[in-house]
DNA sequence: ATCGGTAACTTGACCGATACAGAAACCTCC
DNA sequence: GGAGGTTTCTGTATCGGTCAAGTTACCGAT
């Protein structure tokens, strides 16, 4: 044991067994080839290819024997990578997410966008290779894994990875990103909903909103002094969400204040939540970039002694699960990130064999409609 | 910036609009490689290789003019897929899941593993590809698809693709599988979870118990006649549940009825717990092999007018999150995925190391423990 | 003047396959 | 019986790199 065995602490713990020293026997042997079965069986290795790929290339007993040896020699099949450099397709799609890979894991919305992808690819056989944005030692996945084809799916800000994808020429299909017409791009139509949402409180009465975003640059945090002017290298569905926001907030002549929240999280948003509602003429409303962060503004709410709907309204965005779980349940917009799943995977897979037969991508692009969804959190202004 | 938004109409009225022609430029030029840019510069395709690999290797100047031409070419980099296969590593780890790739987004156990294994990954700069147990088109991907090393995570009972992995000679650790003397395996203690949730009935006075488990082949429906037997040749999470149920009940001289869930999830587990209530001597408590099968059995109880605890208690197994969303919450066997994915991580990494450095891999065997956490679903046994 | 050492590149082999263009044997048919 | 078409298998080039072992040229030290 060179170095002190990481999981020793865990074994101490928990009850670890090392089992007695039937070690698993490294093949350091010579490894086998096409070759190694062409020479045994006294045929070229171009047969032995195609005994796996192309049956009808040979004589059915010829094939029988390629298979019996290179079964009985322990072959596995033609290698993945050196098939893969040869044919040029690797058989695996990525998603590009961000520098948090768990998150893809973890979110609600994540979750379901990328089960519907799963679903979509099932038929066509392919894998799915998760890639973060921000690899480490100079590992940059976006750059150094081999894919067929990529979902950018949600990239930090200034996204080198993106760039990267787009250096190496790949089938790119664009998420909730900034459209780009070299690319197919699947999205939803953050715009309307957040115009729904915002359409809704002042309906109600509120002219005292607060704005809970997040997708800033990292340095971002707390208040902002110009929201327009601040989000503009902001991520897209931030931008655009943010925009629906204001231009009804602001005709209906409502006092906008936007605190940025730094680090996606209920707790954080919380905190801001309690900043804003803290200051002398506070807001009677609030509007979320998600459910995520609206569920913070309950918390906060509840912490400062206020009721919602009575003294603060509540709006959300997503239509997360998490929006029917808190009490009271969330007023949201809602999308459907399954559907928008099925649609990248769709236009991705369409964007592959585009490229294998040589024909130009069909340029589409996909917005799928959002809508408000009423409950509990939203109610008349106050007064 | 309060432009009217363009895309607004189109999502409204269609959802779906294609852009102008203004088509992705297909790179039909000829590529652009190392040896490319080598003639460009006027030096050795090593040297190229050099530039980007070993900067110690060539002279300052010499360097900034390949990555200044390289740059100026529009080269990306080496090839991934050419650089793996001289190297003989990808820089991608895969997941072997069941051939239904999306139930890794969708359970929560699983979400939480998989969410451990990338934070776990996270330092290492690896990629993480899921891999379904079964292909389609001929394509498996447990053979096909290029991976240093793969995590075992829950595969079909018969699951060649676990065969296919074991004769690549890849890197494995085996998760919550029948361990193996020659790959490192992580699992939770099943057993001893599962005996804890029967002598828990028992000492509440039950006497008649059915089981709602799943996990055995496809074909297998309804109350088993031979659970022991029956379930020879199941999941071995499957059979290890089972055993440590029966292990407690048939001493303690309870009446046992088994019944098997086809397809997991809890509309059928509901089905399943049905059945088994609507008999004669029906049981009063039941004890499920997952929290998603006892939310069935709620459910089910619910249906025929039974109340939990008091007509019937009900136990779940993972401490899901979901146990603590149905009503009543359920008592339940916990096991911590999360370091579960953890484990099984640092244990594929460590592996990954050995093979690079040619050593015998280090037999780990962690086995988690498992706890009981008693909620509302359990109570005396009724009369 | 010779020698060893090193910085800076180059050479040739090789990783493990597949593509494509033959070549040899085998039919078929008039 | 030979043209023409198959079937079945072989040879060679190539995919885009990296590795290990050279080859120069230059430099200070003996």
């Amino acid at each position: 044991m060179p170095e002190p065995d990481p999981l020793a602490a865990v074994a101490v713990a928990t009850g670890v067994r090392r089992p007695a020293a039937h070690v698993a026997t490294i093949a350091s042997v010579a490894r086998v080839t096409l070759q190694t079965i062409a020479d045994e069986v006294g045929v070229s290795r171009m047969t032995v290819s195609n005994a796996f790929n192309r049956p009808d290339q040979l004589s059915a007993p010829m094939r029988e024997k390629i298979l019996a040896t290179a079964d009985r020699l322990g072959y596995t099949g033609p290698d993945p990578t050196a098939r893969a450099l040869v044919r040029g397709s690797t058989g695996a799609v990525g998603v590009l997410l961000t520098d948090d890979l768990a998150y893809g894991f973890r979110d609600a919305v994540a979750t379901d966008f990328l089960a519907a992808v799963a679903d979509e690819l099932r038929p066509t056989g392919l894998s799915l290779t998760l890639l973060s944005s921000e690899g480490r030692d100079g590992v940059v996945p976006a750059r150094d894994v081999a894919v067929d084809g990529v979902l950018v799916f949600s990239c930090s800000l200034d996204s080198t990875a993106r760039d990267w994808l787009v250096k190496r020429g790949l089938p790119l299909v664009l998420v909730d990103q900034e459209p780009d017409p070299a690319f197919p791009s699947v999205r939803i139509d953050d715009y309307h909903g957040a115009r729904l949402a915002a359409q809704h409180v002042v309906d109600l009465g509120h002219r005292r909103v607060g704005i809970l975003i997040s997708g800033g640059s990292p340095g971002t945090v707390g208040r902002l002094a110009d929201p327009r002017r601040d989000a503009e290298g902001w991520k897209y569905v931030s931008r655009r969400r943010l925009a629906g926001f204001l231009d009804v907030l602001e005709p209906a002549g409502a006092t906008v204040v936007v605190h940025h929240v730094d680090q996606y999280g209920d707790r954080v948003a919380a905190e801001q939540a309690r900043l804003m509602l803290g200051s002398d003429a506070r807001p009677t409303a609030i509007l979320a970039y998600s459910d995520v962060l609206a569920a913070g503004g309950l918390r906060a709410a509840e912490e400062l002694g206020l009721t919602v709907p009575g003294d603060l309204s509540v709006v959300g965005f997503d239509d997360n699960p998490l929006a029917t779980r808190v009490r009271p349940e969330l007023t949201t917009v809602r999308q459907d990130a399954y559907a928008k799943g099925t649609s990248a995977a769709r236009a991705l897979t369409a964007s592959l064999r585009a490229a294998k037969a040589d024909r130009p991508v069909e340029p589409v692009e996909v917005v799928l409609p959002t809508e408000l969804v009423v409950r509990e959190s939203s109610g008349p202004a106050p007064g």
